[in-house]
DNA sequence: GTCTATAACCTGATAGAC
DNA sequence: GTCTATCAGGTTATAGAC
Protein backbone atom coordinates (compact mmCIF):
# COMPACT_ATOMS: atom_id res chain seq x y z
CA UNK A 1 0.00 0.00 0.00
CA UNK A 2 1.70 3.11 -1.02
CA UNK A 3 1.30 6.47 0.99
CA UNK A 4 -0.18 8.95 -1.24
CA UNK A 5 -0.19 12.81 -0.66
CA UNK A 6 -3.70 14.70 0.17
CA UNK A 7 -2.83 16.26 -3.28
CA UNK A 8 -2.83 13.33 -5.39
CA UNK A 9 -5.66 11.85 -3.82
CA UNK A 10 -8.20 14.41 -5.10
CA UNK A 11 -6.55 14.86 -8.27
CA UNK A 12 -6.62 10.79 -8.70
CA UNK A 13 -10.61 11.28 -7.49
CA UNK A 14 -10.93 13.96 -9.86
CA UNK A 15 -9.66 12.11 -12.87
CA UNK A 16 -12.05 8.52 -12.54
CA UNK A 17 -14.79 11.14 -11.44
CA UNK A 18 -14.25 13.88 -14.45
CA UNK A 19 -13.87 10.94 -16.97
CA UNK A 20 -16.61 9.14 -15.85
CA UNK A 21 -19.21 11.63 -15.84
CA UNK A 22 -17.93 14.72 -17.29
CA UNK A 23 -17.53 18.42 -15.88
CA UNK A 24 -21.20 19.42 -14.95
CA UNK A 25 -22.72 16.08 -13.80
CA UNK A 26 -19.57 15.28 -11.65
CA UNK A 27 -19.92 17.37 -8.03
CA UNK A 28 -17.43 18.28 -5.82
CA UNK A 29 -18.96 16.12 -2.96
CA UNK A 30 -17.94 12.98 -5.34
CA UNK A 31 -14.56 13.98 -5.88
CA UNK A 32 -14.14 14.80 -2.19
CA UNK A 33 -16.19 11.25 -1.15
CA UNK A 34 -14.13 9.45 -3.30
CA UNK A 35 -10.80 10.66 -2.28
CA UNK A 36 -12.02 9.76 0.96
CA UNK A 37 -11.40 13.70 2.15
CA UNK A 38 -13.06 16.61 3.13
CA UNK A 39 -14.87 18.38 1.12
CA UNK A 40 -13.34 21.96 2.04
CA UNK A 41 -9.90 20.33 1.34
CA UNK A 42 -10.62 20.12 -2.47
CA UNK A 43 -10.73 24.07 -2.47
CA UNK A 44 -7.88 24.64 -0.12
CA UNK A 45 -5.57 22.76 -2.48
CA UNK A 46 -7.20 23.77 -5.82
CA UNK A 47 -9.12 26.90 -4.91
CA UNK A 48 -12.21 25.77 -7.71
CA UNK A 49 -13.92 23.37 -9.34
CA UNK A 50 -13.20 24.79 -12.53
CA UNK A 51 -9.28 24.96 -11.61
CA UNK A 52 -9.49 21.33 -10.86
CA UNK A 53 -11.04 20.43 -14.06
CA UNK A 54 -8.76 22.66 -15.95
CA UNK A 55 -5.33 20.28 -14.63
CA UNK A 56 -7.10 17.14 -14.88
CA UNK A 57 -8.20 18.21 -18.41
CA UNK A 58 -5.05 19.12 -19.57
CA UNK A 59 -3.36 15.70 -18.42
CA UNK A 60 -6.08 14.11 -20.40
CA UNK A 61 -4.97 16.17 -23.48
CA UNK A 62 -1.72 15.64 -23.26
CA UNK A 63 -1.71 11.76 -22.77
CA UNK A 64 -3.99 11.74 -25.75
CA UNK A 65 -1.23 13.28 -28.30
CA UNK A 66 1.72 12.26 -26.46
CA UNK A 67 1.94 8.99 -27.62
CA UNK A 68 0.75 10.10 -31.36
CA UNK A 69 3.01 12.89 -31.25
CA UNK A 70 6.74 11.21 -31.37
CA UNK A 71 5.18 8.51 -33.82
CA UNK A 72 4.25 11.27 -36.17
CA UNK A 73 7.45 12.42 -36.28
CA UNK A 74 9.97 10.09 -36.24
CA UNK A 75 12.20 9.97 -39.41
CA UNK A 76 13.71 6.43 -38.95
CA UNK A 77 10.70 4.13 -39.51
CA UNK A 78 8.61 3.69 -42.96
CA UNK A 79 4.62 4.79 -43.10
CA UNK A 80 3.77 1.53 -42.71
CA UNK A 81 5.67 1.17 -39.30
CA UNK A 82 3.87 4.30 -38.06
CA UNK A 83 0.47 3.24 -38.79
CA UNK A 84 1.41 -0.08 -36.64
CA UNK A 85 2.88 1.87 -34.41
CA UNK A 86 -0.28 3.88 -34.22
CA UNK A 87 -2.95 1.26 -34.19
CA UNK A 88 -0.87 -0.93 -31.59
CA UNK A 89 -0.11 2.13 -28.97
CA UNK A 90 -3.33 3.84 -28.99
CA UNK A 91 -5.07 0.97 -29.02
CA UNK A 92 -3.37 0.01 -25.68
CA UNK A 93 -3.76 3.61 -24.77
CA UNK A 94 -7.32 3.66 -25.09
CA UNK A 95 -7.96 0.06 -23.29
CA UNK A 96 -6.45 1.07 -20.29
CA UNK A 97 -8.66 4.53 -20.36
CA UNK A 98 -11.35 3.71 -22.18
CA UNK A 99 -13.59 6.53 -21.33
CA UNK A 100 -10.88 9.02 -22.67
CA UNK A 101 -11.80 9.49 -26.34
CA UNK A 102 -15.25 10.32 -25.34
CA UNK A 103 -14.22 12.70 -22.30
CA UNK A 104 -12.09 14.40 -24.30
CA UNK A 105 -14.46 14.67 -27.13
CA UNK A 106 -17.24 15.69 -25.25
CA UNK A 107 -14.97 18.28 -23.25
CA UNK A 108 -14.11 19.96 -26.22
CA UNK A 109 -17.85 20.72 -26.99
CA UNK A 110 -17.99 23.02 -24.30
CA UNK A 111 -14.49 25.15 -24.94
CA UNK A 112 -11.64 23.95 -26.98
CA UNK A 113 -9.14 26.30 -25.02
CA UNK A 114 -7.76 23.52 -23.17
CA UNK A 115 -7.09 21.99 -26.79
CA UNK A 116 -5.25 25.06 -28.23
CA UNK A 117 -2.13 24.56 -26.16
CA UNK A 118 -1.63 21.29 -27.86
CA UNK A 119 -1.80 21.62 -31.18
CA UNK A 120 1.59 23.49 -31.38
CA UNK A 121 3.22 21.01 -30.14
CA UNK A 122 1.65 18.18 -32.65
CA UNK A 123 2.20 20.50 -35.85
CA UNK A 124 0.64 17.63 -37.75
CA UNK A 125 1.14 19.16 -41.35
CA UNK A 126 5.03 19.33 -41.19
CA UNK A 127 5.12 15.69 -39.74
CA UNK A 128 7.34 12.91 -41.31
CA UNK A 129 4.24 10.68 -41.88
CA UNK A 130 2.32 13.22 -43.95
CA UNK A 131 5.82 13.66 -45.61
CA UNK A 132 6.00 10.39 -46.13
CA UNK A 133 1.98 9.52 -46.97
CA UNK A 134 2.29 12.65 -49.59
CA UNK A 135 5.22 11.06 -51.49
CA UNK A 136 3.70 7.39 -51.58
CA UNK A 137 0.44 8.57 -52.82
CA UNK A 138 0.19 12.40 -53.97
CA UNK A 139 -3.43 11.66 -54.36
CA UNK A 140 -4.80 10.94 -51.42
CA UNK A 141 -6.50 13.73 -48.78
CA UNK A 142 -4.07 13.63 -45.64
CA UNK A 143 -7.14 14.69 -44.00
CA UNK A 144 -9.04 11.51 -45.04
CA UNK A 145 -6.44 9.26 -44.54
CA UNK A 146 -5.96 10.24 -40.92
CA UNK A 147 -9.49 10.50 -39.91
CA UNK A 148 -9.50 7.00 -40.94
CA UNK A 149 -6.72 5.64 -39.37
CA UNK A 150 -7.91 7.59 -36.01
CA UNK A 151 -11.40 6.48 -36.36
CA UNK A 152 -10.70 2.84 -36.94
CA UNK A 153 -8.48 2.85 -33.24
CA UNK A 154 -11.40 5.27 -31.81
CA UNK A 155 -14.73 5.13 -32.41
CA UNK A 156 -15.08 0.99 -31.29
CA UNK A 157 -14.66 2.51 -27.93
CA UNK A 158 -17.46 5.84 -28.38
CA UNK A 159 -19.91 3.10 -29.42
CA UNK A 160 -18.70 0.80 -27.12
CA UNK A 161 -22.22 0.58 -24.99
CA UNK A 162 -24.29 0.16 -28.47
CA UNK A 163 -21.96 -2.62 -29.53
CA UNK A 164 -21.80 -4.16 -26.01
CA UNK A 165 -25.80 -4.08 -25.72
CA UNK A 166 -26.27 -4.99 -29.10
CA UNK A 167 -24.77 -7.75 -29.44
CA UNK A 168 -24.70 -8.88 -25.30
CA UNK A 169 -20.68 -9.07 -25.19
CA UNK A 170 -18.97 -8.38 -22.03
CA UNK A 171 -16.59 -6.26 -21.05
CA UNK A 172 -13.59 -9.11 -21.60
CA UNK A 173 -15.14 -10.03 -24.96
CA UNK A 174 -14.58 -6.38 -26.10
CA UNK A 175 -11.06 -6.33 -24.75
CA UNK A 176 -9.87 -9.23 -26.87
CA UNK A 177 -11.90 -7.62 -29.91
CA UNK A 178 -9.83 -4.42 -29.63
CA UNK A 179 -6.50 -6.91 -29.59
CA UNK A 180 -7.66 -8.54 -32.81
CA UNK A 181 -8.57 -5.09 -34.04
CA UNK A 182 -4.43 -3.89 -33.44
CA UNK A 183 -3.34 -6.44 -35.77
CA UNK A 184 -6.28 -5.86 -38.04
CA UNK A 185 -6.32 -2.17 -38.58
CA UNK A 186 -2.67 -2.21 -40.64
CA UNK A 187 -3.63 -4.38 -42.60
CA UNK A 188 -7.03 -3.01 -43.81
CA UNK A 189 -5.33 0.68 -43.94
CA UNK A 190 -2.68 -0.59 -45.88
CA UNK A 191 -5.37 -2.11 -48.89
CA UNK A 192 -6.65 1.36 -48.62
CA UNK A 193 -3.14 2.35 -49.52
CA UNK A 194 -3.07 0.21 -52.63
CA UNK A 195 -6.28 1.28 -54.47
CA UNK A 196 -6.73 3.42 -57.13
CA UNK B 1 -42.64 33.43 -41.63
CA UNK B 2 -44.68 30.09 -40.03
CA UNK B 3 -46.92 30.52 -36.94
CA UNK B 4 -45.38 27.74 -34.79
CA UNK B 5 -47.57 26.66 -31.43
CA UNK B 6 -45.79 27.22 -28.21
CA UNK B 7 -45.52 23.77 -27.66
CA UNK B 8 -42.82 23.15 -30.67
CA UNK B 9 -41.39 26.63 -29.88
CA UNK B 10 -40.21 24.36 -26.98
CA UNK B 11 -39.43 21.52 -28.33
CA UNK B 12 -37.25 23.24 -31.07
CA UNK B 13 -35.69 25.00 -28.39
CA UNK B 14 -34.76 22.03 -26.83
CA UNK B 15 -33.49 19.90 -29.72
CA UNK B 16 -31.13 22.87 -30.01
CA UNK B 17 -29.75 23.77 -26.40
CA UNK B 18 -29.48 19.88 -25.16
CA UNK B 19 -27.79 19.07 -28.66
CA UNK B 20 -25.05 21.60 -27.95
CA UNK B 21 -24.58 21.19 -24.51
CA UNK B 22 -25.96 17.86 -23.01
CA UNK B 23 -28.63 17.12 -20.64
CA UNK B 24 -26.92 18.36 -17.08
CA UNK B 25 -25.27 21.48 -19.05
CA UNK B 26 -28.50 22.40 -20.25
CA UNK B 27 -30.93 24.53 -18.29
CA UNK B 28 -34.63 24.67 -18.39
CA UNK B 29 -33.84 28.30 -18.44
CA UNK B 30 -31.67 28.15 -21.67
CA UNK B 31 -34.29 26.53 -23.36
CA UNK B 32 -36.90 29.14 -22.31
CA UNK B 33 -34.91 31.55 -23.35
CA UNK B 34 -34.29 30.47 -26.55
CA UNK B 35 -37.79 29.67 -27.18
CA UNK B 36 -38.83 33.24 -26.58
CA UNK B 37 -40.76 32.36 -23.79
CA UNK B 38 -41.40 31.93 -20.08
CA UNK B 39 -39.62 29.63 -17.81
CA UNK B 40 -43.23 28.23 -16.40
CA UNK B 41 -44.68 27.22 -19.95
CA UNK B 42 -42.45 24.90 -19.94
CA UNK B 43 -43.11 22.91 -16.93
CA UNK B 44 -47.13 23.34 -17.86
CA UNK B 45 -46.34 21.50 -21.45
CA UNK B 46 -43.87 18.71 -20.59
CA UNK B 47 -44.32 18.40 -16.55
CA UNK B 48 -40.35 18.72 -15.79
CA UNK B 49 -36.95 18.79 -17.28
CA UNK B 50 -36.03 15.03 -17.66
CA UNK B 51 -39.56 14.47 -19.48
CA UNK B 52 -38.74 16.89 -22.42
CA UNK B 53 -35.41 15.45 -22.69
CA UNK B 54 -37.03 12.13 -23.02
CA UNK B 55 -39.04 13.50 -26.44
CA UNK B 56 -36.08 15.29 -27.83
CA UNK B 57 -33.45 12.08 -27.12
CA UNK B 58 -36.03 9.53 -28.68
CA UNK B 59 -36.50 11.88 -31.94
CA UNK B 60 -32.65 12.05 -32.43
CA UNK B 61 -32.51 8.20 -31.88
CA UNK B 62 -34.57 7.29 -33.93
CA UNK B 63 -32.89 9.53 -37.09
CA UNK B 64 -29.64 8.11 -35.75
CA UNK B 65 -31.11 4.31 -36.45
CA UNK B 66 -34.11 5.24 -39.28
CA UNK B 67 -31.78 6.13 -41.64
CA UNK B 68 -30.09 3.05 -41.18
CA UNK B 69 -32.38 0.11 -40.98
CA UNK B 70 -34.25 -0.36 -44.02
CA UNK B 71 -30.99 -0.04 -45.85
CA UNK B 72 -29.36 -2.97 -43.60
CA UNK B 73 -32.36 -5.04 -44.74
CA UNK B 74 -32.89 -4.44 -48.12
CA UNK B 75 -32.83 -8.02 -49.71
CA UNK B 76 -33.04 -6.03 -53.34
CA UNK B 77 -29.71 -4.80 -53.38
CA UNK B 78 -26.29 -5.79 -53.02
CA UNK B 79 -23.37 -5.47 -50.28
CA UNK B 80 -21.90 -2.65 -52.31
CA UNK B 81 -24.86 -1.01 -53.04
CA UNK B 82 -25.42 -1.21 -49.33
CA UNK B 83 -22.32 0.21 -48.46
CA UNK B 84 -22.33 3.16 -51.12
CA UNK B 85 -25.74 4.00 -49.47
CA UNK B 86 -24.70 3.91 -46.03
CA UNK B 87 -22.24 5.89 -46.40
CA UNK B 88 -24.25 8.68 -48.78
CA UNK B 89 -27.11 9.09 -46.30
CA UNK B 90 -25.55 8.65 -42.99
CA UNK B 91 -23.23 11.89 -43.94
CA UNK B 92 -25.89 13.28 -45.65
CA UNK B 93 -28.08 13.04 -42.28
CA UNK B 94 -24.89 14.26 -40.14
CA UNK B 95 -24.36 17.14 -42.16
CA UNK B 96 -27.51 18.82 -41.48
CA UNK B 97 -27.63 17.54 -37.72
CA UNK B 98 -23.60 18.01 -36.83
CA UNK B 99 -23.92 17.51 -33.77
CA UNK B 100 -25.95 14.35 -33.98
CA UNK B 101 -23.12 12.15 -33.26
CA UNK B 102 -21.77 13.23 -29.95
CA UNK B 103 -24.42 13.90 -28.23
CA UNK B 104 -26.42 10.65 -29.23
CA UNK B 105 -22.76 8.89 -27.77
CA UNK B 106 -22.26 11.39 -25.10
CA UNK B 107 -25.52 11.06 -23.36
CA UNK B 108 -25.65 7.27 -23.86
CA UNK B 109 -22.82 7.52 -21.32
CA UNK B 110 -25.65 8.22 -18.67
CA UNK B 111 -27.79 5.94 -18.99
CA UNK B 112 -28.54 3.66 -22.29
CA UNK B 113 -32.41 3.24 -21.24
CA UNK B 114 -33.37 5.48 -23.87
CA UNK B 115 -31.70 3.34 -26.48
CA UNK B 116 -32.39 -0.27 -25.83
CA UNK B 117 -36.13 0.28 -27.09
CA UNK B 118 -34.57 1.30 -30.57
CA UNK B 119 -32.24 -1.64 -30.78
CA UNK B 120 -34.88 -4.28 -31.44
CA UNK B 121 -35.90 -2.90 -34.71
CA UNK B 122 -32.43 -2.79 -35.79
CA UNK B 123 -31.61 -6.30 -34.96
CA UNK B 124 -28.47 -6.45 -36.78
CA UNK B 125 -27.21 -9.77 -36.88
CA UNK B 126 -30.11 -11.33 -38.91
CA UNK B 127 -29.69 -8.11 -41.42
CA UNK B 128 -29.39 -9.20 -45.17
CA UNK B 129 -26.52 -6.73 -44.39
CA UNK B 130 -24.49 -9.09 -42.48
CA UNK B 131 -25.81 -12.71 -44.66
CA UNK B 132 -24.25 -10.89 -47.49
CA UNK B 133 -20.72 -9.74 -45.94
CA UNK B 134 -20.80 -13.26 -44.36
CA UNK B 135 -21.21 -15.23 -47.88
CA UNK B 136 -18.57 -13.00 -49.16
CA UNK B 137 -16.18 -13.09 -46.62
CA UNK B 138 -16.30 -15.48 -43.58
CA UNK B 139 -13.32 -14.84 -42.61
CA UNK B 140 -14.41 -11.03 -42.11
CA UNK B 141 -15.76 -10.40 -38.31
CA UNK B 142 -18.65 -8.40 -39.20
CA UNK B 143 -18.57 -6.46 -36.08
CA UNK B 144 -15.10 -4.92 -37.17
CA UNK B 145 -16.52 -4.06 -40.53
CA UNK B 146 -19.42 -2.61 -39.35
CA UNK B 147 -17.40 -0.76 -36.87
CA UNK B 148 -15.26 0.48 -39.82
CA UNK B 149 -17.77 1.70 -41.73
CA UNK B 150 -19.70 3.60 -39.30
CA UNK B 151 -16.89 5.53 -38.15
CA UNK B 152 -15.41 6.17 -41.44
CA UNK B 153 -18.72 7.89 -41.82
CA UNK B 154 -19.28 9.37 -38.09
CA UNK B 155 -15.45 10.10 -36.96
CA UNK B 156 -15.13 13.43 -38.85
CA UNK B 157 -18.10 14.77 -36.77
CA UNK B 158 -16.45 13.68 -33.85
CA UNK B 159 -13.07 15.37 -34.20
CA UNK B 160 -14.98 18.10 -36.13
CA UNK B 161 -13.66 20.87 -33.92
CA UNK B 162 -9.83 19.33 -33.25
CA UNK B 163 -9.50 19.00 -37.49
CA UNK B 164 -10.55 22.35 -37.74
CA UNK B 165 -8.22 23.78 -35.04
CA UNK B 166 -5.46 22.10 -36.70
CA UNK B 167 -6.08 23.35 -39.77
CA UNK B 168 -8.02 26.29 -39.63
CA UNK B 169 -10.25 25.06 -41.68
CA UNK B 170 -13.66 27.00 -41.71
CA UNK B 171 -17.08 25.74 -41.81
CA UNK B 172 -17.63 25.83 -45.77
CA UNK B 173 -14.13 23.84 -46.30
CA UNK B 174 -15.22 21.05 -43.57
CA UNK B 175 -18.89 20.66 -45.74
CA UNK B 176 -16.93 19.83 -48.98
CA UNK B 177 -14.35 17.64 -47.43
CA UNK B 178 -17.25 15.72 -45.90
CA UNK B 179 -19.22 15.53 -49.60
CA UNK B 180 -15.70 14.51 -50.61
CA UNK B 181 -15.73 11.68 -47.98
CA UNK B 182 -18.87 10.69 -49.22
CA UNK B 183 -17.52 9.13 -52.54
CA UNK B 184 -14.15 7.97 -50.70
CA UNK B 185 -15.74 6.23 -48.08
CA UNK B 186 -17.12 3.35 -50.57
CA UNK B 187 -13.70 3.24 -52.39
CA UNK B 188 -11.95 2.62 -49.58
CA UNK B 189 -14.49 0.04 -47.63
CA UNK B 190 -14.53 -1.75 -51.21
CA UNK B 191 -10.66 -2.33 -51.08
CA UNK B 192 -10.75 -3.54 -47.48
CA UNK B 193 -13.16 -5.94 -48.80
CA UNK B 194 -11.05 -7.09 -51.54
CA UNK B 195 -7.52 -7.92 -49.10
CA UNK B 196 -6.43 -10.81 -47.60
C1' DG C 1 -3.65 20.79 6.95
C1' DT C 2 -8.04 19.30 8.17
C1' DC C 3 -12.49 19.72 9.88
C1' DT C 4 -17.58 21.76 10.77
C1' DA C 5 -20.80 25.06 9.76
C1' DT C 6 -22.71 28.15 6.83
C1' DA C 7 -22.92 31.69 3.39
C1' DA C 8 -24.02 32.73 -1.37
C1' DC C 9 -25.77 31.18 -5.31
C1' DC C 10 -28.12 28.49 -8.82
C1' DT C 11 -31.72 25.49 -10.71
C1' DG C 12 -36.06 22.97 -11.38
C1' DA C 13 -40.59 23.35 -10.29
C1' DT C 14 -45.07 25.43 -8.67
C1' DA C 15 -48.64 28.78 -6.85
C1' DG C 16 -51.57 32.11 -8.15
C1' DA C 17 -52.90 36.43 -10.71
C1' DC C 18 -54.44 37.64 -15.25
C1' DG D 1 -52.36 29.68 -21.96
C1' DT D 2 -49.16 32.85 -20.24
C1' DC D 3 -47.04 35.57 -16.93
C1' DT D 4 -44.57 37.07 -12.20
C1' DA D 5 -43.00 35.72 -7.94
C1' DT D 6 -41.25 32.50 -5.06
C1' DC D 7 -40.16 28.07 -2.84
C1' DA D 8 -37.41 24.02 -1.96
C1' DG D 9 -33.48 21.67 -2.71
C1' DG D 10 -28.96 21.22 -3.99
C1' DT D 11 -24.10 22.96 -5.10
C1' DT D 12 -19.83 25.62 -4.83
C1' DA D 13 -17.04 28.11 -2.01
C1' DT D 14 -15.43 30.17 2.33
C1' DA D 15 -15.01 31.50 7.41
C1' DG D 16 -13.26 30.08 11.40
C1' DA D 17 -12.21 26.54 15.08
C1' DC D 18 -8.81 23.03 16.01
Amino acid sequence: MVKTSTEEKIKEAARKMFSKKGYTATRTRDIAEEAGINLALLNYYFRSKEKLFEIVMLEKMEKYFGVLVPVLNDASTTLENKIESISSKYIDLVLANPELPLFVLSELRNGPEHFIKLTKKADFFNSEFIRQLVKKRPDVNPLHFFTSLLGMCLFPFLMRPVLQKMTSMKDEAFHKLMLERKKLIPVWIKAILKVR
